[in-house]
DNA sequence: TTCTAAATTTAGAACTATTCTATATATGAT
DNA sequence: ATCATATATAGAATAGTTCTAAATTTAGAA
């Protein structure tokens, strides 16, 4: 685990690297961003930072975050199962996994989706997104079988 | 083409076989959406409306465009580009085709694109959703030319 | 034909997620 | 310390959609 203070600094490099003034509150949501949270909504910053950093205000959020994109430090990601955007400090082209069952998503890299347009309509492809929906854990023997059949004692 | 009272009929029956009791107004839409519209969004329907059949409330078109997909006659499709919902009334599975330049969407047959998952993740796959971005268009040689180089008379 | 109950339509309020605006505060170079 | 600029803030505004409550229309029943 790495110390929290080492944590800070090396935040803080990558922020002024990207061209980013680091601030407290920067600093604050970037450590989060960037180190632990997992394509959270704007909605969820926001509670991290109610609980993290008090005061920060929901501009500073939205504001943080849109700076954040344009640096290119995270990515906006709009999936159609719900109308917030989430935020995604996997900053390369990828693809993603909904599971149903849970709401979560999950990264999925793009060599692990062979993705190949054949269309019959002559067109340039310059981007592909995909979004694969279904159940990310595989349910264990022992769910498959509660469900299948009535449990005898 | 269809003559209009004939095509109308046509609806009419489309919209009692799939429970939907047809009243002047959903007959309206219905047929704007089944026979002619284009991945339209709510607005697009609304001013169909205000154009055609006037005098019909917002809240009509959202309330039939949620009926008919209940009814299954058309779908609702979320894309990343826009916060507005379009509907489709191709309700089989398939992809999309954003133009970026025109920012017309082209519906795409699923035999069109080779999609292969492969997750290192053991993990049921129970829909795939693509959405192929580009020039649907190619651009023509003119343009390509005029673009090129300066145009010297 | 009324009558009636249920379904439908309507106008506008409410809601959600996000962006904008105006003001206050912080920063950091001189 | 001063000043100019950048940042943070609270709250208003906006966009798209859904909800609410009242009015209208409809299909049968009487
Ligand atoms: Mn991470
Ligand atoms: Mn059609
Ligand atoms: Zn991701
Ligand atoms: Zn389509």
């Amino acid at each position: 685990m790495m110390k929290s203070s080492a944590e800070q600094a090396a935040i803080e490099k990558r922020l002024k690297a990207a061209g980013v003034r680091p601030t407290a509150q920067r600093i604050a949501l970037a450590r989060f961003l960037l180190n632990g949270a997992d394509h959270p909504t704007a909605e969820d910053v926001k509670k991290w930072a109610d609980e993290n950093f008090p005061k920060m205000s929901l501009a500073t959020v939205y504001n943080t975050l849109a700076l954040l994109v344009r640096a290119k430090l995270i990515k906006e990601v709009k999936l159609p199962h719900t109308s917030r955007v989430i935020y995604d400090d996997r900053v390369s082209a990828h693809y993603h996994f909904l599971d149903e069952k849970s709401g979560k998503i999950y990264d999925v890299d793009p060599s692990e989706v062979e993705v190949k347009p054949r269309l019959k309509k002559n067109a340039s492809v310059r981007g592909v997104e995909v979004l694969l929906r279904g159940r990310w854990e595989s349910e264990s023997r022992q769910i498959r079988e509660r469900r299948g059949k009535t449990h005898v004692q």
